[in-house]
This record gives structure tokens, sequence and C-alpha cells, in this order.
DNA sequence: CATTCAATTGAACAACAACTCAAATGAACG
DNA sequence: CGTTCATTTGAGTTGTTGTTCAATTGAATG
């Protein structure tokens, strides 16, 4: 039990809202594979580059991301292990659930 | 590196989301403490007991909350340690960041 | 069974968030 | 320096989300 007074719990929640987002896990996703430039992830995401630029500067902002430019091309990359992580985290916590449902399906088709 | 597909991506994301909410996180701390019922709850968090109660319907339908009626009163608990554990990686790495801005900030008045 | 306390529900409203589209910026390169 | 490719930006639109308010349900109790 950690203690954490009001203005954190909702650092914590405006954490967690940037990951609560499709298009922003996708993207964090994929740069978990490597770096990559804007229109690689947009063609990867079948999205325009301007959506996915948007979302970029979200994550930016939020400190998720780094870029480092090369040529004309904008490289995109995980900030640091860390984002990686939460990432596992909520698919792990789902991997588990998703056990769980699955084995309670087959318990009711096994009983009808 | 755990393999995802968009699906599974879409649902993590739903998942963060449900964190992704002050009143909820809020929620869920209080929670982490022991039980409550919604009007304890609603003290707790200076909300009216109808906004709570709209938040404790989203977090039992996504199974973070177990309830259990106690004469007229509803008790509210965490449905599992999981729960807390996600709420606890989140403020830890949060903890992180605080400690490297406050270290941030010491260095910057240091050089002025 | 009427009353009271506790919680839930639904509609309405306001605030916010994500996407689109068009325009602008930036870097390379002839 | 004009053109091209890559990305960013801002305004506008649409859909979603959280809160309020009033009405309703549910359980206990005299």
């Amino acid at each position: 039990m950690i203690v954490a007074n009001e203005e954190q719990l909702a650092e914590v929640a405006d954490f967690f809202a940037i990951f609560g987002d499709m298009t922003r896990t996708r993207i964090l996703y994929e740069l978990w594979e490597g770096g990559r430039c804007v229109g690689n992830l947009a063609k990867a995401l079948r999205m325009s580059d301007s959506a996915v630029s948007h979302q970029l500067r979200v994550l930016r902002e939020n400190a998720l991301v780094r870029t480092e430019r090369r040529g004309k091309k904008m490289m995109y990359e995980l900030s640091d292990e860390h984002v990686a992580s939460i990432l596992e985290t909520g698919l792990t916590h789902l991997r588990e659930r998703w056990r769980a449902e699955e084995a309670e399906s087959a318990k009711g088709s096994a009983e009808n």
C-alpha cells in the first residue's frame, strides 16, 4: 500500500489515460519493436500521417517517446524500457483474464 | 516483447482507460485501504453519491471491484490484488519520474 | 404497508479528445 | 532558390465521457 495524495492520483490517472487510447497503444507497440519514422508508423496503423503525428505529439509531451531527426525523416523511439514495461503489465494482466475467460467458457460448454 | 494483435491492443487501451480517470483512481485508491460503501466513498471524494455510483458501475462492469450487500448499504471492494498492483505500477513509475524531476530542478538551481 | 435511508438509473448538458483537411514548416537536393 | 518529400500545426467537426439532477428501486424498520 503506497501513500498518495490527490494531486498524485490525478497524475496517475493522466498517465494511464495516455495508454488509454488504442492509437497510442498501437504506436507504442510498434515502437516496442524498434525506432520508426512517422510515415512508417502511419502505414503500419493504416492511418493518416496527420493523425499519427497528433498522437505522437501527446506521447512526446509526456516523455514516452524520444525523437531524432534523420534527414527528412523523424525517427521515433520509446524513451525508456519503462514504457514497454507498463504496456507489458497491462498486457500480462489481460492475458490472465483472457485465460480465465477461456477456462470459464470451456467449463460452460462441458456442462451443457 | 509480447506478441499482441490489434484487438488485444484495443483491449489493453480500454483497460488502461479505466484507470485514466481521476475519480476512478481515487475510488480504487480508497478501496485499496479496504471495503467501503457508496456513501462513504462519496464523502471521502467530496462528490455526489450519484457521480460515484456511476463510476462504480464502470469499475464493476470491468470487474475491477466486487460488491456485497450488507443491509441497506452496498459494500465495494477491489476484486483482486491485481488491481492494486496495476495502480502501484503507475504510482511507482511516476515516483521515479518525480524523483528525476526533483533532481533536475535541484541541478538547475545549483547552476544559477 | 408507509417511511426512511442507501444506491442506482436515465436523460440532459458540458467538456474533452481524436480525426480530417488544408496550410505551413523543415530538410535535402538538383 | 525552387521543388520535393516528410512532418507538423491549427481550425473545424464529430463522438465520447463525466457530472448533475430528478426519478426510481431496494432493503430495513416501526
